[in-house]
RNA sequence: CGGGGUGUGGCGCAGCUUGGUAGCGCACUCGCUUUGGGAGCGAGGGGCCGUGGGUUCAAAUCCCGCCACCCCGACCA
């Protein structure tokens, strides 16, 4: 009988199915709709086990480990050095640099015994400033780059999609500290070239795009997005040119308005014309201005916003688009950050503004415009009187924003913001790691100070790089799949090759021995030798796992041969056993 | 937080309208047969029907509350 222990030199451990804790699903989980959640529960890599947790099964885990291993890898090419902090963490830190609240509901807060305030920790980066004030003391400390790979806490309103939101879930994170501003880009662009490094290795098609940067503060940011239908993010990029973005942070160019007389400002009586393709309809059917050609990008829509400030009071604010474009609520949040916007409703209480027929012109509330209202503009917009509009309201003549605001929908076709010529085109991606310039916020909350070759103390400059580890997984899925299951890239398999038993004349041994020849060849091996299946059961669930390379050992064992199949390309050829180790070793380079 | 949906054995579901001994498929155990694409026959094990209360002689089923989960949106990265 083989045994595995027998061979101890070995670096990895025959995967036995027989044995191992496995179950794979032949129905659909009603609770999975994306297709990584639902691959990754029928094949056996993962068990839901609270709400938004995840239990890695051995399959799983040996996934994971090998995604691991490769940013692990990356990072210390970069000069990282890995570190492992508490997860549970006092509130203190967290109260110093102001985001024990800012972080908002989506912190987890505990108390101990003594009723002393924690944290289970969301990102560290108050740790890893303490950290480094802590033990460096000279500007020859620096730079530094620190990473950890540890799990982090959410509490996410609503958790979803499997490993791609969870509540829990494992992340790489790293943070550099440097003395200058060229010290952080240099730290920046080799945390950018290893992320693209280890997305290369673990499959992942990506895109990086500028990114607003939300609750962690700092400047120019950036995210990677994995293309996925299943993503939360929407992004553009560009038909001719290499620009790319998040709809959040998209750019709007000024239209270029060509000079030209308008006439003075006309007020129409435009009764029932309260949305914009009402308004289109009417203008049209009675012809305003001699015109039958308006269509909804002529008007101009005013919408009005009760602008939330953080510690100030709310304001109202009216934003202008043109008529055929909606307000993307999350664009507008972004352009105002930190404050945020919400509809405003309660028009009893301000008789000035009259819902459906507002205009800028002289508008008593704060007031933003689309780019593409530039000066020069004439549009159709509401008169401020009940059941009138007016046409020719130019702008810069008859109203003048006060200021441009990106608050207008983003949609695929429009021009592109960088090079001009190229269209824009939408596409939905998991966000798989954010890198951000992060400044000196944290240094400054903690008052880091190193002291500096002039002899006066220095305020070290960082950045915060992230990886959502777990998250990658599932994205790996998301792009690795077909109908019969995963398929994964060979840096993330949970093995090199999948040994199929298929017969009970010998083959359960015969597929061992093929095993051992294969472990001896270095490579990692699943061996399907659980007894009483059928071959057909082998095979699918074979494909469910989705280890790219799969050898039977069945009908031809009798005559030496095996069959050697790659799941990828569908080729399959029989094979005399004893080549197989040398075969498969050369396949898998 | 708003809208919708669902809670019945490990998984997928029926039963609920019209109250009366909890059922099907898969999975699991044992036996025999079978063995290259989710095997067959036979015999079994496993469920306080999400939870608390109410109505009733009697509740999975009717009524009220709560909880959980899923989906869409908001929020968040």
């Amino acid at each position: 009988m083989f045994r595995a222990a027998l061979l101890p030199r070995l670096r990895f451990m025959l995967l036995r199915m027989s044995t191992m804790l496995l179950k794979t699903l032949r129905e659909e989980p009603a609770e999975a709709e994306v297709p990584s959640h639902r691959l990754l529960l029928r094949a056996g890599y993962i068990r839901r086990s609270a709400p938004g947790g995840f239990t890695w099964l051995p399959l799983g885990r040996l996934v994971l480990d090998r995604v691991t291993r490769v940013i692990r890898e990356e990072m210390t090419a970069i000069g990282g050095q890995e570190v492992a902090f508490p997860a549970l963490l006092p509130r203190e830190p967290y109260e110093a640099s102001g985001r024990w609240t800012e972080y908002g509901d989506e912190i987890f807060k505990l108390r101990d015994r003594r009723g002393a305030e924690f944290l289970l920790a969301p990102t560290h980066e108050e740790m890893f400033a303490l950290l480094v004030q802590d033990m460096t003391s000279s500007y020859r400390d620096l730079p530094l780059i620190l990473f950890q790979i540890q799990t982090k806490f959410r509490d996410e309103a609503r958790p979803r999609s499997g490993l791609l939101r969870g509540r829990e879930f494992l992340m790489k994170d790293s943070y550099s500290f440097d003395l200058d501003d060229a010290g952080l880009g240099a730290a920046y662009a080799r945390h950018r070239a290893a992320y693209q490094r280890v997305f290369e290795r673990l499959g992942l098609e990506h895109t990086i795009v500028s990114a607003t940067s939300g609750a962690m503060g700092g400047s120019a940011s950036e995210e990677f997005l994995a293309a996925a239908e299943a993503g939360e993010d929407t992004f553009v990029g560009c038909t001719a040119c290499a620009y790319a973005a998040n709809t959040e942070a998209v750019v709007t160019r000024a239209p270029a308005v060509p000079e030209r007389e308008h006439p003075r400002p006309t007020v129409h009586d435009t009764p029932d014309t309260p949305t914009i393709a009402s308004l289109v309809d009417l203008a049209n059917e009675r012809a305003l201005d001699g015109r039958t050609d308006w269509t909804a990008a002529d008007t101009l829509k005013n919408v009005v916003f009760t602008v939330h400030h953080p510690g100030r009071e709310d304001e109202l604010l009216a934003v202008g688009v043109p008529g055929d474009r909606e307000i993307d609520t999350k664009r507008l949040d972004a352009a105002l950050s930190p404050a945020t916007a919400t509809v405003f409703d309660d028009f009893e209480a301000r008789p000035d503004l009259v819902k459906g027929y507002i205009g800028p012109q002289g508008i008593k509330i704060r007031y933003l415009a689309d780019p593409r209202v530039a000066t020069g503009t004439a549009w159709l917009t509401g008169a401020n009187e009940p059941g009138r509009h007016a046409t020719s309201v130019v702008a810069g003549r008859d109203f003048t924003p006060g200021g441009s605001v990106e608050a207008a929908e983003v949609r695929a076709g429009d021009p592109c913001p960088a090079c001009g010529t190229g269209e824009l085109t939408i596409r939905r991606g998991i966000e798989i790691a954010h890198i951000f310039r992060l400044g000196r916020r944290y240094t400054d909350a903690f008052k880091v100070d190193v002291l500096g070759a002039d002899g006066r103390p220095a305020r070290p400059t960082m950045g915060s790089y992230g990886i959502g580890v777990s998250r990658a997984v599932a994205s790996i899925a998301e792009q690795h799949h077909d109908d019969r299951g995963l398929l994964w890239p060979d840096e993330v398999a949970p093995a090199d090759v999948h040994v199929i038993a298929a017969g009970k004349e010998g083959q359960v041994e015969a597929a061992l021995a093929l095993g051992a020849a294969l472990l001896a060849e270095g490579l990692r091996v699943l061996v399907d030798d659980r007894p009483q299946l059928s071959a057909g059961v082998k095979f699918t669930d074979a494909e469910l796992i989705g280890v790219r390379r799969i050898v039977v050992v069945g009908r031809r064992l009798a005559e030496g041969y095996g069959e050697v199949r790659d799941r990828r390309t569908g080729d399959r050829r029989d094979v005399p056993l004893a080549d197989v180790p040398r075969v498969i070793k050369e396949q898998a380079g």
